[in-house]
DNA sequence: GATTCGATCCTAGCATCGCTAGACAATCGA
DNA sequence: TCGATTGTCTAGCGATGCTAGGATCGAATC
């Protein structure tokens, strides 16, 4: 029995290595160049190994937009936990997913821009999307208002937190104004 | 010399009928479907046809991006012209904003997904993308509120506007509740 | 220890992509 | 009428995602 669980524990490593070495070459030379090919040769197998374990380059990109919800349902959650007081905490919440959408570029494409097969406001929608979509409701909640609903309140703030990241990134909005950007953004839609 | 004047008409009609054709192809099938191959047997000529006219495909989408922009000013300028007060006008600006965005997917993608090699927010941008967001600033100028930069905040309005358009036509909001995140969004963000 | 057999992996290839070189034909000016 | 120029097409390049089929290797059996 042991060896069927030593082949299956390499398995589930060589996996991780696939993820990981898309979400890497993603992040150095974008999406664009993470071919089959290229990933086959940098985890050192042959293109057919990656389609033993993806259904193909799609499901790669949803294996790394799942592990990046996680990550950044993390990094929500310990940027509003260091805040004080409502207003705070939100302004910090808006400040850390941008900048998740600034340091993570492909992990965030993977997440929402590009399509990775994953399915999105349903109930078979996977746990680390709930999740993070869960961390900007836990904080954006208190700030919704009266007689506003909190998830539509924090799909809108959302919206608008993705629209500034993508905007940005694509050359559409300065960063130099970033900042300015947030505050008012805070300022207006947040119910202090 | 009508000779060569009617050839630069019929190459002007063609390069039309290009930018047309791309965008008509795109809207029905999305723009994967849109190849050089596909468009130049649409268009009753050979594929090198096409780089005669457009450096490749990205000047493709970029020109379709274009035309698309100027509809937009159009629709956008329509749409608060026929609103009387300033709640009204932002409302039906927002409106006829993702009303274009839902209508006109393709042209939609190629002028804030895709890389149509245009130049945003700089002294080169084409006077086709300035005018576009002129179309927001006039309207959402006088309700930025005091000593709000029109600019900045015509930035932020477009952002969520922008989230709003892109995450719902991707699936990650559910398009039963957009007119209630309008609703918020127009009374939050505007100052009247 | 030899042999069978199944799992695992790789080589080779398909169709398609964006793009281009070079051949060919049509048109123009002399 | 004849070269030159312009315009267009055929054919092909390297790259893409993906897959079929054969080779290889290791575990289990005799």
């Amino acid at each position: 029995m042991s060896v069927k669980e030593r082949k299956e524990r390499e398995r589930a490593d060589r996996e991780r290595l696939i993820v990981a070495t898309a979400r890497e070459l993603a992040e150095q030379q974008g999406w664009d160049a993470v071919t089959t090919r290229r990933l086959a040769e940098r985890i050192e197998y042959s293109q057919p190994v990656l389609y033993s374990h993806f259904r193909g380059k799609r499901e790669i990109i949803g294996a790394v937009a799942l592990e990046g919800a996680a990550e950044m349902a993390v990094a929500l959650r310990a940027a509003t936990s260091a805040a004080d007081g409502p207003r705070a905490r939100v302004a910090a919440l808006a400040r850390a997913y941008l900048d998740f959408a600034e340091h993570n570029p492909a992990v965030y494409d993977a997440l929402f821009q590009l399509d990775g097969g994953l399915a999105y406001a349903r109930e078979d929608t996977p746990e680390q999307l709930k999740d993070a979509f869960a961390a900007l409701l836990e904080c954006l909640a208190e700030v919704a208002g009266d007689g506003v609903h909190p998830g539509l309140f924090t799909e809108v703030f959302w919206a608008a937190l993705h629209g500034l990241a993508t905007l940005t990134r694509a050359g559409r909005l300065l960063p130099e104004d970033a900042e300015s950007r947030v505050e008012l953004l805070v300022d207006r839609l947040a119910v202090i």
